[in-house]
DNA sequence: TAGTGGTCTAGACCACCGT
DNA sequence: CGGTGGTCTAGACCACTAA
């Protein structure tokens, strides 16, 4: 990162200094960067630690407490998890930890959510019960409809796959997924293969597919059960449903998952705290 | 914080060393919480500067490190803005920036949202064009119901403040809202004080009644309109709606607020970043 | 015991802001 | 210009984990 002793200047050895480029960050956020082009190429996987403070900050002869602010941020992106004593690891969806991080559905009678809540981050970690069954209903390989090509930033007609399943929670369908990702992505992906897997998606198409899902958007609405959809999900035809549509990206914001989840939400409710 | 010169112990002059009570925390979250009870207090209020860090690190006897850290943290949970150059203020609802925060419903057509939404936190801010107008259909005080009296922290029976209004957009109906207000913290709040102000409702209570909202936790459920509610919304009996359900919280997590609204979400949507 | 992340300090310099 | 937050360093010690 700079090659002599360097006299506290903040901005010695920039990427691109003096260019037409845009504004050149601090160095703990160049060294987050190629933190992240770490993980992104696969060179620290899921799970694994990634060097210590001290050896990072020895290769990219940055000081420790520099190196200590980059993963700060990715820590706090979720990208990393550090451990007491331990080191530092690549997050993965394995984890009890964080899979429940995208699963914001909960049964209703959980005592926690609005009454207590009384540690801001926290209390999202108590669901646990969340157990619920997944159905593969089809998965068949089609050329992308116009408007899933663009949500995923392929070309109109482009190979996706798509999944339709339900989830059963207390064996009543509660989610109904539309599930679309490119089919460059996941070759070998089958109903099979998705039924037995037992775990979260993510988690599989992180180990079976090196695809690490790193944030999602989300816009919900409240819709009313078509014929097909009402009948899937063992509703009248009209109930309102609670329609969930992800966009979910891996490293550098590309997007690989769209999915549309149809949500009976008379025994649960979608959770989200605002701060 | 400290009397003698310290040998980097890491824990000399910690609140009730030695008792019983839980696992004693670090010099930056005690100096954290001694700030945030300066907010609470009043003693820096929304909008005003803080003391600089160099002051509040003589103040408490530490480095301007440990403050540093400390304000981090409350920067990170949106009790404090940093502006570079000028000094750390105490966060405002009446602030363009901040004022958008618990406001997730957006009208569909935004080009942003799930399509772009390049920067994690960033893409948020865009929302501006969201001018609903405000009319409010009553404000009376009552006895709290139990199940108000128990998201309150009130006892059964206690006085409650109850705001009904009506957010249009483009001259349509889109949501309703039912808010549910301690009446000791809003003692003069009324139908006329409501409609007269201009801004958030949010800026009134801290403004007027000196009641900042902090954070706040979100239950959303889809469901068919009432016959009431269908009128006054102007749809038909049986529609989904998105009923969003929130408590709000002030300082030391105290609750202050339960509102439930009931969006019409044909042209609007609910707005969720995950990571 | 050795190695890791976590805390705290002290001091330097930078970028930005208002006067 | 002086003051503020922002970056970076170097070094000390602590708490925790595993061997």
């Amino acid at each position: 990162m700079n090659d002599a002793p360097r006299p506290g200047r903040a901005d010695a050895g920039r990427t691109g200094a003096g260019e037409a480029g845009p504004t050149f960050a601090p160095l703990y956020r160049q060294i987050r960067e190629l933190l992240v082009r770490g993980l992104q190429s696969g060179e620290w996987k899921p799970g694994e630690a990634i060097p210590s403070e001290v050896e990072l900050a020895a290769r990219y002869r940055v000081s420790q407490g520099t190196v200590r602010k980059a993963i700060d941020e990715l820590a706090a992106a979720n990208l990393v998890v550090r451990r007491q004593g331990r080191g530092t690891f690549v997050a993965s969806h394995r984890e009890v930890r964080t899979q429940f991080r995208f699963l914001r559905l909960r049964p209703d009678d959980t005592a926690a959510d609005v009454a207590d809540a009384a540690q801001p981050g926290v209390a999202s970690e108590s669901g646990q019960g969340m157990v619920m069954t997944s159905r593969v209903l089809e998965c068949r390989r089609l050329r992308a409809p116009s408007e899933v090509a663009r949500a995923l930033a392929l070309r109109s007609g482009e190979a996706v796959v798509l999944i339709r399943r339900i989830l059963e929670a207390d064996g009543r369908p509660t989610v109904l997924d539309e599930i679309w990702l490119p089919g460059s992505r996941f070759r070998g992906l089958s109903a099979e293969r998705v039924d037995a897997w037992h775990g979260p998606l993510y988690a599989l198409f992180e180990t079976e597919f090196g695809t690490r899902m790193i944030r999602a958007a989300e816009r919900l609405k409240a819709i009313a059960a078509d014929r097909a959809r009402a009948r899937t999900l063992q509703v009248a035809e009209g109930s309102p449903l609670l329609l969930v549509e992800r966009v979910s990206r891996t490293y550098a914001d590309q997007p690989v998952e769209l999915r549309r989840g149809y949500c009976v939400t008379d025994r649960h409710h979608y959770y989200n705290e605002l701060s």
